[in-house]
DNA sequence: TACTTTGTTTAGTACAAACTAAACGTTCTA
DNA sequence: TAGAACGTTTAGTTTGTACTAAACAAAGTA
């Protein structure tokens, strides 16, 4: 590969490194998935070491989370019992996942609590215009909530998401 | 208030430090907008201090973030020189707000070094197939970042996103 | 069985970010 | 003008997280 060609992929490597961080992923890991897009075919973690200079032990967890997140997948290679992967190139199938990942975290749990508050105020059958107050602010913030749960899940459970409908929907907001 | 009371809203305001947490900010910020979105009137930092459990300098940090994201608002009280806020309860308008605000950051630097990447690599104009798979792989990428920055921006300029939009985008998503 | 190759786990480190405590600058009041 | 009342800024501490280095486990090979 020729020194320009490098040059410009290390740029690639480190831009990805950011998004990732900004997204709340080890940047690691977008070091990771670039090296990876950029790759013509698999490559196995020790090829990985190399071009991203960071340890085996960094790569070994950042690889099995790349992977759980369905942004790359694992190939074997006959006759090899190295691990071999490769970046998944539909990003929209990736994005579903990650959404659907982020539902089963501390997020839906903090939205839990709002539910449960909500409905505990509620419980509570004796005239308290305090009370009153809580309960509207409450579940003002839970359809909220809601609204967007919907939209995640709509997404999420999407067999086809793609240019085309994020086409569609721009139309409509226009 | 009762004890009751005081108890369920303690529980709300860890769960608004959580979900504040979980979108990359400080968990304090989650923390003063609850206490203020229960509050049945404007706050003054003091009583914020109290309520909040943290110290006056955090607090201000945080209610200046607060503010110039649009989820607090500053409120004036004649004769009286103290600062005093209230929650947005418009939670559609503080997204647009948001997303707005995280366009300005190191994503979309970390976008345009995509971009820029990309035309240096179709700038070479020797046949190369390793530099034309590269170029393939890096357009495949910028799509869809553009498609995403699309969204983000017509979803920024709306006059008035709420349950409505939601629900008709919804039906386009079913 | 010993040795190599590979991936994982663990203990410790380095770093970034949010917080506390306290000094500071302003503005109002007596 | 001195003092009090506020909000901001700063220096230092704490905390959480991603990393390194190295021990470890598993599985193949001589």
């Amino acid at each position: 590969m020729t020194e320009e060609l490098e040059s410009l992929k290390q740029d690639f490597i480190a831009g990805m490194s950011n998004i990732s961080g900004f997204w709340g992923f080890p940047k690691g890991m977008g070091a990771i998935f670039a090296v990876l897009y950029l790759a013509p075919g698999p490559l196995s973690l020790d090829e990985l070491v190399l071009q991203t200079s960071l340890t085996k032990g960094a790569i070994s967890t950042n690889v099995r989370g790349l992977a759980r997140l369905g942004l790359i997948q694992p190939v074997s290679q006959r006759g090899d019992r190295k691990d071999y992967y490769v970046a998944e190139t539909d990003f929209y199938r990736a994005v579903r996942v990650i959404l659907q990942e982020r539902r089963n975290s501390d997020f839906d749990r903090a939205i839990a609590t709002v539910r449960v508050t909500l409905e505990k105020l509620e419980d509570g059958n004796d005239y308290d215009p305090e009370r009153e107050f809580l309960v509207e602010r409450l579940r003002a913030l839970k359809d909220f909530f809601d609204a967007l749960d919907a939209l995640v899940n709509a997404v999420t459970r999407l067999d086809s998401l793609g240019l085309h409908t994020v086409q569609t929907v721009l139309k409509i907001l226009k």
